[in-house]
This record gives C-alpha cells, structure tokens and sequence, in this order.
DNA sequence: CTCGGTAA
DNA sequence: TTACCGAGG
C-alpha cells in the first residue's frame, strides 16, 4: 500500500498529549479503511446494526475523534476526490486482490480456521459511498470540518501542512512525505499494542512522528530526489525498478544525482515520468479550503449512531458530553487569544 | 479500533 | 496501576 521508503524515514516516537489546538489533516480513506478493517467481531464480521448496515467505521470514527477533541486536538478530515488515471493500475490490482481475497475466504469458512477468516474479511474490506455519507454526516454533528479534495485526500492534506493551514498529517503512508507533508502522524491512537494477524501475541504501537525535513537532511537529500526515490521504488502512480528498495535508490539518487540520470544509465524507462512528479509536486488542490470547528450537536450525534445505527445510548451520552464541554472550551480559549 | 469490567 | 479479554452494533 504506497510508497514503502519508511527505512529512509526519520521518525520520533511521541503521545497524543502536546498538540493542543492544533489542527491536523486526517487522511479519511486511510482512517476509514483501518476501521473497516480492523473493528470487527473475533469471527470477522464488521459491526452492523438491525437493518444490517455495516458501522465499523462510525464507531471507530466517533471513539476515534473523542479521543482527538480530548486531548484538545482539531481534526480537519480530507476526502479523496477522483483518482488520477495513472493510479488505474494500482486500483486494478487492488481490486483483484480483493477478489482472490473473497474466493480464499470461501475456503477458510469451510474449513471454520476463524483466525483466516478473519485476516481475509479485513481484506475484502470495501468502503461504500453510504458509508462515506454516514462519516460527513457524523463528522458534521461533531462540529469537525472536512474537506473534498478534487483528487488525491493526501495531496491535498499534505499541502494543507506543508503551507501551515495544518499543523501535521494523520495517516498511516508514507506518500503523505512524497506529497510534501512537513509531519506525518502514524498510530495517532491510544490504544497501545496491536495483534499480529495469525498468531496470538501482541506488539507494542505507539504513535510516531514523521518528519520530512529530518529525512532529507539526514539523508542529505533534497525534496526533489526524496520523490525520485520514491518513484524508484514504485508509487500508486508507477511499478518501481525491479530489485530496487528504498535504500538501492537513495544509494543511486546520490550517486547520479537524479532519477533521470540513474534511468539513463541503466538503460531503463519509467513511463509517465514528468507526470507522476507533477501529482507530488504540483498538487490539483484546493488552495485555501474554509475550516469552521462548530460545537458537538447532541441530538445529531444521538439521532445517527442510536436512533438510525443502534448504538447503545448509555455508551455514547457521557462522550458527548465530554466532547461538547472540550469543544466549549477551546473555543474560549482560542478566543481569548484574540 | 476502542471500551470497560475483571484479574493480577 | 496495569494487563487482559470479551463485546460493541
């Protein structure tokens, strides 16, 4: 899933605590697709509610953004707009992973091994546009802005920080550094340790910091060959060089300078070269997007997750509440400021 | 994923 | 307090 050049990248361990009031770009494909995936029952199936709708992705969202607005944070959510043609492969691939996915699934059910069972339903996982519409929904009675991007959700977070209307970027790929994003958030969650899929233990998380101008400087890069890199290793928008990891290529960008250079000396070809450096560099953004925090609606809140999905009111009250209050007294707070 | 009761 | 684990919808 993207560019994987997390060996060249410089990161800081670090805690939700600290980043009060500032607003982060969340990636909400990338967020939604790990609540699709990961909030299920121990047999796979996602959280659905009496009409059998899947709410995975709400309840990780609502918890998920509790989490956030407690500890004084200002999410601003980024949606994906249409896919450049060039990202057709990758979403052909994709797809076909899916299906081999839903076929092996068949098979696993038949034999009742519930722990692949569960690691492929995290596979055929696909998010739908109702449920994307439940998420702005929720999002709104949250008081918690997003923002359509035309294309690419990371471009346009990225840019976003890069130009400081976002202090950092929440998402789990490492495009977001490519995009130009100054800090990506990775596991910006609470919880502290993940299952490894097929066996029964359990690994520390903790939420890091990726830093780009660390990454550069220390690999005595510049932004330029930092997409080079990643282009050599292969994108959404490009298969990479055969045999090439993050490593051969920063070895090759310094040693020829550029990717056009460690191309021609190859004798290789990347098709569609000036193109994919444009979609980093040259985001199809919107420039100065409008971001209005509001407060907690509670009878929006309740009418979405307990009335239409469910949900237990007794779990979601005292979390509006909370949220309301912390919202209340930002608010003030930034006001104050003035 | 996240919560919350229970065990250590 | 912290770790674990079943349930949430």
């Amino acid at each position: 899933m993207g560019v994987d050049i997390s060996e060249l990248v410089y990161r800081e361990q670090v805690s939700l605590k600290g980043y009060e009031n500032r607003v982060m770009a969340v990636d909400a494909f990338n967020i939604l697709y790990q609540f699709l995936s990961s909030v299920r029952q121990a047999d796979g199936t996602p959280l659905m509610d009496s009409r059998g709708r899947v709410t995975s992705h709400l309840s990780g969202c609502f918890y998920r953004n509790i989490n956030l607005l407690e500890n004084g944070i200002r999410p601003v959510y980024v949606f994906d707009g249409k896919p450049s043609r060039l990202k057709a492969n990758t979403i052909r691939e994709r797809m076909e992973v899916k299906e081999k996915a839903r076929e092996e699934l068949e098979i696993a059910r038949e034999k009742g091994d519930l722990e692949r069972i569960r690691s492929l339903s995290a596979r055929v996982t696909h998010l739908t546009r109702d449920m994307v519409e439940d998420v702005k929904q929720l999002l709104t009675a949250l008081g918690i802005p997003y923002i359509q991007a035309p294309s690419e959700g990371e471009g346009q977070a990225s840019y976003m920080c890069r130009t400081g209307q976002a202090y950092g970027v929440i998402s789990q790929d490492y495009d977001c550094l490519l995009f130009g994003a100054s800090r990506v958030f990775r596991n910006f969650t609470t919880g502290g340790r993940r299952k490894v899929p097929g066996r029964n233990i359990y690994v520390p998380v903790s939420p890091e910091l990726l830093i780009l101008e660390e990454t550069l400087s220390r690999n005595g890069i510049s932004y330029d060959q930092l997409i080079d890199i990643g282009i050599m290793v292969g994108t959404d928008f490009n298969t990479g060089l055969a045999r090439v990891g993050a490593k051969t290529a920063l070895k090759l960008v310094k040693k020829y300078g550029n990717i056009e250079a460690v191309l021609k000396e190859r004798g290789e070809v990347i098709e569609n070269l000036e193109e994919i450096k444009d979609i980093f560099r040259k985001q199809n953004v919107i420039e100065t997007p409008p971001i209005t925090f509001g407060k907690p609606d509670a009878e929006q809140i309740k009418r979405i997750l307990c009335d239409d999905h469910d949900f237990d009111p007794a779990r979601v009250d005292p979390y509006i509440t909370l949220a309301r209050e912390k919202m209340s007294r930002n608010t003030q707070t930034s006001l104050d400021g003035f």
